[in-house]
DNA sequence: CGTTCAAGTCAACAGGTGTTGATTTAGTTT
DNA sequence: AAACTAAATCAACACCTGTTGACTTGAACG
């Protein structure tokens, strides 16, 4: 039972599963400059020869991390403009659901390393590819460009006030967390309205 | 007329100044970490040795250049709730006032470097004791914490996809200055009534 | 059983970081 | 003009960074 977790199995793709997980966890703590290979092999429980050897470098890792993370695309549920403020609010507040808490978690990826000038270019890419691309789709006519980025800002800006400033007291004590959805979906609405 | 420019008069404040100028030049560009001091000293026209010297080191500069600047508090101006969403929509849009643009720019400062461990403690305090305490206490009410909370996460998002993204089609090539600061208004104000 | 080849480790490198002490320079004072 | 003091410089310091090549280990295959 314990020869998975305890004892080296020799498997490249665990090892490299094992790096991308411990990556990632840094990743989403600190900003791209700050953590060092040798940490996250620490974390892995490997040697730090092995993540310049299978992701080419540090950048390649972190390419890795943000872009190749196989769960599904962030923008690809809703169907219509009607149901985006609601979604949007769902995605920020509840953090009961897992998959829309690993959504978020790659926002927070993308802010903690977005003002390291290797990591910046990747994330744009990723920015404009993955998000604002689907959402200006989704909303349509002459201004969606504008509206998604709105949109996108706002969600941006809950992310940085909650994770990196330390300030979480938009579902604080209390508020009901169906009434502070109920904000946030009023506030994302306006967004696209005014 | 060029002894002032050209010709170094050793003058310990004067080249303080340049130091600290330099230094709010390159963290208004990249992170913390992403930032050395033999750049800012180079750019100051001085040696390295002196940041250490002059300012205890890099967190002490880095400190100095969020906290110390003598310009005014970022949110003394607005006088009542009422003109709070109109004043900030000016400070989002309205880059030809010079005054607000150095406002701005701490915002973009603290963004870049928040998620440096060692610059992230600094600009929490900041951030609490600036900006959401006099927001806070101007907004008033039994959800004025909440409201600022609100108004700075639409504040930061905008300075993210702004100047980190790369993405400035807020007040974009058709869309009327006056226009967008309207629409910014009108979000803002959302924010605190809904 | 012995060979083979990938998986993993070790050690060292070259470059950059912030910081410190000793030293020189320039301006002021007596 | 000589002495003094603050300002600025130089050189070197430990330390840490990502990366590379040579080496060793392990397991599968003939």
């Amino acid at each position: 039972m314990e020869r998975e977790t305890v004892i080296k199995k020799r498997d490249a793709v665990a090892t490299r599963a094992a790096i991308l997980a411990a990556a990632h966890q840094r990743f989403l703590r600190e900003s791209y400059d700050s953590v060092g290979l040798r940490d996250i092999a620490g974390a892995a429980g490997v040697d730090v020869a092995l993540i310049s050897r299978y992701f080419g470098g540090k950048e390649g890792l972190f390419r890795e991390v943000v872009s190749h993370e196989d769960k599904p695309k962030v923008f690809r549920e809703p169907k219509s403009v009607a149901e985006l403020p609601g979604y949007l609010a769902r995605l920020v507040i509840d953090d009961a659901d897992e998959d829309r808490e690993q959504r978020m978690e790659m926002f927070i990826i993308m802010l903690r390393s977005a003002s390291s000038p290797k990591a910046s270019e990747i994330i744009r890419d990723l920015v404009h590819l993955d998000v604002l691309g689907p959402l200006t789709e989704l909303i349509g006519g002459e201004q969606a460009e504008l509206r998604a980025n709105m949109l996108l800002a706002i969600l941006m800006g809950v992310g940085v006030v909650r994770t990196i400033m330390m300030v979480d007291d938009f579902a604080g004590s209390d508020a009901d967390v169906a009434e502070c959805t109920e904000r946030f979906r009023c506030l994302f609405a306006a967004a696209l309205t005014c």
